[in-house]
DNA sequence: TCTGGGGTCCTACGCCTT
DNA sequence: TCTGAAGGCGTAGGACCC
């Protein structure tokens, strides 16, 4: 297989922590950790300076706040991430008709069907010109890895972060892989890496010599094989531009497990609720309703029902979550509830039986369930006083007098802000204000790089402020019950260059396969 | 002070139909 | 008419990904 290495693979570096920074110049260059803030909470994403510390995607909040004691915590802001990711989609589709987004920071992009690179030479060319083009629209930094198929394009872009671009030449993809872990390769997450550990193979040499036999014995038919291809460098999986959602779900995890009947049953309501929302949002009505249990212990289950058509009548869901709650002991407490649809169509047909079975509840209780769900709830889920959910950390805020700054934290009645703006030359001051003050406003994320005619925000810090009662330097009222940032200004800086992430060393220095420029 | 949220895919099993 | 195989569907759970 010699296939021309235009499959490119792009994947922003640290992407949720880097825009933070990008947002919050008193940021840069220190540890950012963003993530829920909650005591169950996990890391989404952690700035380069904050894996210096051991922190990671996926670990839990509280352990990450132990490695990382002076880092910057902030809530995710999904809507500002999602504008930065549309923009960065739209330079990738101009690169081709081909784009597979994963997520709001990786995409592939088959470069030669949009023509724009026929072999090594023009696609080196063409990523470069996309990283340039992503700094200059977004002010952020991504990686990119060019090779003949999906799989080699996405392990490239893990070689080149932070901040480079790989190209895997076509030939060397067996020699370059013999030595990589197993877990190199998609689909070889922590269970599976385990059960081929205990029968002898750690790299992918090993799963090349085992044999498609072996390893279908092992994992079963479609695994095993699919492996075994992978592991001899073989992908012909195609760049499929628009994929059909197959389902649509909701899940809060609670602070404190449930252990009220009464509060299960309303919470399975009102999951059902927002997730009828998306799905009628997303122009779909499905069949199958899904609950998803997680108990007090951690041990999960599922229940689901198929009912005779696709529906998005939110009683008519609300009602089959109950059923199949009917059906689970939560004795012991509940720590998470989910509430699901699949068996998608694009179209709703009105399941007479399920109409009727929702009976004369009808249309009073489901106007007042609508009414009850609130849209801005989906991203913090626990109850709060309204007047703290307004200041989440890391939210921008504008202040009648001090102008735009963000919320370094809150708690205990205040909210602390720092008034700087993503193109503020250097860090701009912090002033702490009563929650309710009415000159303090939430306000939306401001560009992040300067437009041909926008003005320049302000270039040196905010004039001096006089010292108010509860003006803090140091930041973040990270003490006391809702704090929900720590200080970051201690926080030692870091080197931008430096290459936190542990690189696994087969692969580098086993040939010239990959070549950064 | 362990372990989020939103997805996809695969496997296994029982039941039902052909 | 009975029986067994094959296959589709519904259900539940596990693994993985970002």
């Amino acid at each position: 297989m010699r296939a021309a290495p235009t499959i490119l693979h792009l994947d922003m570096d640290a992407f949720f922590a880097a825009a933070e920074q990008a947002s919050k110049p008193s940021l840069r260059g220190k540890p950012v950790i963003v993530g829920g803030l909650g005591p169950r909470g996990v890391v989404a994403t952690a700035s380069y300076e904050a894996r210096r510390f051991g922190a990671r995607s996926a670990m839990p909040m509280a352990q990450a706040r132990r490695l990382c004691p002076n880092g910057a915590y902030l809530v995710p802001r999904f809507g500002f991430y999602r504008s930065i990711s549309e923009q960065v989609m739209e330079l990738l589709g101009r690169l081709s008709p081909l784009v597979e987004p994963l997520s709001l920071d990786e995409a592939f992009v088959d470069l030669e069907a949009g023509g724009v690179a026929w072999d090594a030479q023009t696609a080196r060319e063409a990523g470069q010109k996309l990283r340039a083009d992503i700094l200059a629209t977004t002010g952020l930094t991504g990686s990119v890895g060019l090779a003949g198929s999906k799989m080699l394009a996405k392990i490239a872009s893990e070689e080149a972060k932070p901040d480079g671009l790989v190209l895997i030449d076509p030939g060397t993809e067996r020699e370059l892989l013999a030595p990589m872990p197993v877990r190199t390769l998609p689909g070889v997450g922590p269970a599976t890496g385990e059960h081929l550990r205990r029968a002898g193979m750690t790299t992918v040499a090993d799963l090349a010599e085992a044999g498609e036999d072996e390893l279908v014995r092992l994992l079963g038919k479609a695994h095993g094989a699919s492996l075994h291809r992978m592991a001899l460098g073989l992908d012909d999986r195609p760049v499929v531009a628009e994929r059909d959602t197959k389902s649509v779900s909701v899940e809060d995890t609670f602070d404190v497990d449930l252990h009220d009947r009464v509060r299960v049953t309303n919470e399975v309501g009102r999951l059902a609720d927002r997730c009828v929302q998306r799905l009628r949002a997303s122009g779909h009505s499905g069949r199958t309703i899904v609950l998803k249990v997680r108990r007090y212990d951690f041990s999960t289950l599922t229940r689901s029902e198929t009912l005779r058509g696709p529906t998005d009548d939110p009683a008519v869901v609300r009602e089959a979550a109950g059923r199949l709650l009917d059906s689970v002991d939560t004795t012991g407490g509940v720590r998470l509830l989910g509430v699901g649809v699949s068996g998608l169509a694009d179209f709703t047909q009105e399941d007479l039986f399920a109409q009727a079975a929702a009976g004369e509840q009808g249309a009073a209780e489901e106007a007042a369930a609508e009414a009850e769900a609130d849209p801005a709830a989906p991203e913090q889920p626990s109850a709060v006083d309204p007047a703290e959910r307004r200041w989440l950390a890391g939210h921008d805020v504008h202040h009648r007098e001090f102008g735009p700054g963000w919320v370094q934290g809150s708690g205990v009645g205040r909210v602390t802000v720092r008034f700087e703006t993503p193109l503020s030359a250097v860090p701009g001051r912090v002033r702490t204000f009563r929650m309710d003050d009415p000159d303090l406003e939430p306000s939306e994320p401001l560009p992040l790089v300067a437009g041909p005619e926008e003005p320049q925000g302000p270039s040196e810090p905010l004039p001096p402020l006089v010292a108010g009662p509860g003006e803090t330097e140091g930041g973040g009222t990270g003490t006391g019950p809702g704090a929900t940032t720590g200080a970051v200004d201690q926080a030692s800086s870091s080197s931008p260059a430096s290459r936190p992430k542990s690189r696994s060393a087969p692969g580098r220095g086993s040939g010239a396969a990959m070549s950064r420029p």
